[in-house]
DNA sequence: AAAAACCGTTGATAAATGTCAACGGTTTTT
DNA sequence: AAAAACCGTTGACATTTATCAACGGTTTTT
């Protein structure tokens, strides 16, 4: 169960986990299952864990005054899912976090990944390469949505990220795009 | 010169740093002077430092094949500018950086601060502190330009941003929110 | 002082995208 | 096995936003 973090971990840092540090590892992370549907975060809570995606997916989304629900990010196997605002400001979330098929997590509470941190510096060294994929995925995802036509913005993701259009049904990868389900359609029809 | 930063880091940090930890700090970072209109990073170049703002105003942007600029980020007065992607990944920059103001910096290769970093634990404290505050930012604005009608979507931003506001005319605020000078001419008209 | 560049606004029109309603074919639930 | 929910598509139409051209008032440059 834990294998597929211990890989993921050693995968992202310079010279890999020792069996001590391993164990410690497993011992931080606790097993999660989350049926499909279900609530992983629900808007109004504090988000207190992020958790590491072993299998399944889910979306992060907020739902507006319409009821409509516009998904701000997408997760698969080796995603971290979690509202990092929230963690951070120990503030309400203003989004929701659910499996879209049945998900299984390795969940940590942001105290205890810092206590971890502090026990193996290498999981800093990974906390900060995540930071910096991070920030240079979100900054090109900006830079997308203000630039480009839903058309371009449509081709780029579907380029970079083939795994979502697998996984994930049209009307979710629209409203991750910002477009409605109708338009979507169309533009991938006209081309 | 130095002492903005300086005020800046110890607002960032849990304690003051020692009178050898300011020292440092002076001799990593160097004073820059920009001139209005004059680029501190040209698309195609590697972003090689970050300047920290002491006075002035700058803006990031890219430009497309019509040639017309999609400003990605503005800077002013105690803001770091700089493309993090090109620095990291030392990939040539799709973005310019330039002064809107006469502007001066005080800049620092990303190999130098690095070293900072290991020299001086706080300095890695007051980076995790801005990577998270920018990835909260950058969540924000997403959401907002994902969810938000323009109207909306200009209305946020000068709540949250009225120092922009004032400092950059409007074409510029219409830019980075994504929609033209034309549109955002009539928003304000009609509100 | 004159010329040029910059800036915000407006009108007319075009293009992109959203909204609403309906359909048939799936898949899931009962 | 039947019912319900889900999914992608299409048509008709409305709304939002972009485009292009022009203007007058600034500010900056020459």
């Amino acid at each position: 169960m834990h294998d597929k973090l211990i890989t993921y971990i050693n995968q992202h840092i310079s010279s890999n986990l020792t069996t001590e540090e391993e164990e410690l590892v497993k011992t931080f992370f606790k097993y999660k299952k989350i049926r499909k549907k279900q609530y992983f975060l629900q808007e109004g809570e504090v988000c207190k864990n992020v958790g590491f995606v072993v299998s399944g997916a889910l979306r992060l989304y907020s739902v507006d005054d319409k009821g409509i629900e516009h998904i701000a990010q997408l997760y698969i196997e080796n995603y971290w899912a979690g509202d990092r605002e929230s963690s951070i400001t120990l503030q309400p979330s203003a989004y929701n976090i659910d499996a879209w098929e049945d998900t299984e997590l390795l969940i940590i509470s942001r105290a205890e990944m810092l206590d971890l941190t502090e026990k193996i510096p290498a999981i800093l060294q990974m906390l900060r390469l995540m930071d910096e994929r991070n920030a240079i995925a979100n900054q090109r995802r900006l830079k997308s949505t203000i630039s480009n036509t839903a058309e371009k913005r449509y081709e780029e993701f579907a380029e970079h990220h083939p795994q979502f259009i697998q996984r994930f049904p049209q009307h979710i990868i629209a409203s991750f795009l910002g477009i409605t389900k109708e338009t979507l359609s169309r533009i991938k029809k006209q081309s």
